[in-house]
DNA sequence: TTCGTTTTGTTATGTTATAACATTTACAAC
DNA sequence: GTTGTAAATGTTATAACATAACAAAACGAA
């Protein structure tokens, strides 16, 4: 897997092009669903391109609103459908925490991530570290518990927003 | 701060007595609020009581109508105030996941658990690593990211329910 | 084209949480 | 013990998040 140190939290600062990481992003599904055999349907697409509106997680009731704008009224089961569909082929993720949800920068692999979320800013940096990983596997295994699902979401200041 | 390995998930089997952990945590709940001169009220500690009902995290609205039976007509208010109060002592957690409340079982010392939930039976088990502490406090600090607060929930089977 | 499956539309409702303001209670100062 | 003040609770309404159930449309294989 990609080193993400080297690549974390830059985009906090908005001194990215982020027109790179929505059109990355959206490539990438296109062709993972093609591979997979899905559809990757308009409805799915334009959800999924509302969620990379930025890297600060999204709510559902969010991109409704701007779903019902661009398209006329839209209801709840619309938005939650699709952002199902996300979830499942791993191209976004839920923050818990927030009851939101955010694009997955690196969706080819199965992965559980660590998110650093921004109290100032608000956004959410995706992050992966085998030792932790390793380390919590470790300890669940200890202890006899099956682990499957791993939510893991540190809240504080960004490297922006601490300066 | 004790070692939980020792302790920690023995009590999703039901083989304990139950009303131990119940007056433990009553009892460390009313030494701590009267050490820091805070009110543990009637209403307050009732709602301890609830959650503590049993090691399965509970949602406000299940507390909400355990209350209203006991006491008469109760409104979301009462219960979101109670457990806002018993969040900040430390006497309870929030399962961000399950949108749910559990007792604390070493409200003595602040502290970010790792909370093993089954998807079988749903307890959780709060389980305490000073290496995953550290591994994860690591990893934000090499990134520049000030950490505050951390939820870490892995779901999964217990030992009971996996056998 | 036809059939079965998947996706979307639509309506209604369930679930979780808070805002705003009135009332009561606790507690200390006088 | 009255009074002033702050904390806690009561009450009403509403916001915010999520799903159930069923109908209609779109899709794709046979
Ligand atoms: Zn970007
Ligand atoms: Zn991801
Ligand atoms: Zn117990
Ligand atoms: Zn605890």
């Amino acid at each position: 897997m990609e080193n993400f140190d080297t690549v974390s939290l830059s985009f906090c600062g908005g001194t990215h092009n982020h027109k790179n990481c929505v059109t990355t992003a959206l490539d990438e599904a296109e062709q993972l669903c093609i591979s997979r055999g899905v559809r990757l349907t308009d409805a799915r697409k334009r959800v999924l391109e509302l969620v990379w509106d930025s890297h600060n997680p999204i709510g559902a009731y969010d991109v409704l609103s701007k779903l019902s704008q661009e398209s006329g009224k839209t209801a709840p089961p619309t938005v939650y459908r699709a952002l199902d569909f996300l979830l499942e082929q791993g191209l976004i993720h839920r923050i818990e925490s927030l009851n939101a949800f955010v694009g997955c920068s690196h969706p080819k692999e199965e992965h559980s991530g660590l998110f650093l979320i921004c109290k100032d800013c608000g956004c959410a940096a995706e992050v992966h570290d085998a030792v932790i990983d390793k380390t919590i596997l470790n300890k669940t295994d200890a202890l006899g518990f099956k682990a499957e699902q791993r939510v893991l979401e540190v809240r504080g200041l960004c490297p922006d927003c601490v300066a």
